[in-house]
RNA sequence: GGCAGGUUGCCCGAGCGGCCAAUGGGAGCGGACUGUAAAUCCGUCGCGUGAGCUACGAAGGUUCGAAUCCUUCACCUGCCA
């Protein structure tokens, strides 16, 4: 473990990332060697906002260190949504085995808690063949709820349709006032134009008769020996890697892909219809805007996400920022997985 | 050449004598976030810590006071030629 903190001066960061740094050494210094005794972290997240590169970065970091990736992208769990979320192609992927890639159906609604069963089945199962899993993806919900002590309470269909249908009636700030009376914490935590968070935690509270935690946990490690690398860039590169990356989806038929999946009830699906990209598209085939206008819509909708990604994995201190255009990138990070 | 209209902050766009550094939207920047999270929602947004400064095409003028009224100039637009 000692080399971990000498690994680390090697590592080039930038910006707020060298705050962390102190910190960031300790805690890979203060876990407890793991079972095979060289230390090394056998979870390493990659996250960071879209088009970054985590994807390629991931199966550089698989191959090297002989371990599998798990998928950490709320969108790429569907299934037939290929080319709008970058999913890597076969090729892509190098030989190296992808978990949680098409599993649900565009009409399905998503659901963080069942990702949270599924990721850490999936990691719990490769790391009893002693083989590293390494978590990918931009959402940081996902990503926050497979590493992190996170529990989610219950949830229920009629009770969340009944409340949902409550919001549309009376609006936000009756139902805020709602919650108020039920759970006066809760209600100072979320704002009465929040409807979404209202009825959450409305239905939370009706379902266990207890209170609902509206504010985030704290960041306490789920597994031992977590590595969290965050690839960063600036906003003027980052901002060109998506457009770029919207001007291939177009090229590669985003358009065809998005009515194949029309067809099989895309528009009826809560979660996949409003997928980046895809909800744009069906604006177009619904003639509601011009293919034009539906392409700057995607990029426009894409930058502001990545900027919201960006505000989630900030503030979790355990996250080892690297540059994305930093050369020497693959190797920074091979370092800081100890391989 | 004649008649009518326009020029506002990064962009679009209100304002039409004082309550205007200027409604609103977008972009930008920041934040929240426990089962739709590529979701949902919020803040900030001329410069300055501050007194204050600089701003509504340009230059003059009227007025206690102008983005708002008048004159000239520049550019744009619609109708008549």
């Amino acid at each position: 473990m000692k080399s971990a903190a000498r690994n680390w001066e090697n590592v080039p960061v930038t910006g707020p990332l060298a705050e962390h740094a102190q910190t960031q050494t300790r805690y890979l210094e203060a876990g407890p060697s793991d079972q095979a005794g060289h230390g090394r972290p056998t979870v390493i997240a990659v996250v960071g906002p879209t088009a970054v590169g985590k994807s390629d970065l991931a199966v550089a970091l698989a191959r090297e260190v002989g371990g599998e990736v798990v998928n950490a992208d709320s969108m790429q769990l569907y299934r037939g949504m290929d080319i709008g979320t970058a999913k890597l192609t076969e090729a892509e992927r190098q030989g190296v085995p992808h978990h949680l890639l098409d599993i649900w159906p565009v009409t399905e609604r998503a659901a963080v808690a069942e990702y949270q069963r599924l990721a850490r089945s999936v990691i719990d199962r490769l790391l009893a063949e002693s083989r590293p899993a390494i978590l990918v993806g931009g959402s940081g919900l996902y990503v926050h709820a497979t590493l992190d002590d996170f529990e989610f309470p219950g949830t229920d269909p009629e009770l969340r349709a009944e409340l949902e249908a409550q919001l549309a009636e009376v609006g936000s700030a009756a139902m805020h006032a709602r919650l108020a009376a039920a759970d006066p914490g809760a209600a100072a935590a979320i704002l009465p134009s929040n409807g979404r968070r209202i009825v959450r935690a409305l239905e939370v509270i009706e379902l266990t008769g207890g209170r609902f935690t509206a504010t985030l946990p704290g960041h306490s490690p789920h597994y031992p020996h977590t590595l969290r690398l965050g690839l960063t860039a600036d906003r003027a590169v980052l901002d060109e890697r998506i457009t770029r990356r919207v001007d291939v989806m177009w090229e590669r038929g985003l358009i065809d892909e998005v009515r194949a999946l029309e067809r099989v009830g895309l528009r009826e699906g809560v979660t996949a219809s409003r997928a980046l990209g895809y909800k744009q598209v069906l604006a177009f085939l619904a003639g509601e805007v011009s293919e034009e206008e539906a392409r700057e819509q995607t990029v426009k909708e894409t930058k502001r996400f990545a900027r919201r990604q960006e505000s989630w994995f900030r503030r979790d201190p355990h996250v080892h920022w690297l540059e994305q255009t930093g050369s020497g990138l693959y190797e920074a990070a091979l370092e800081l997985a100890g391989g």
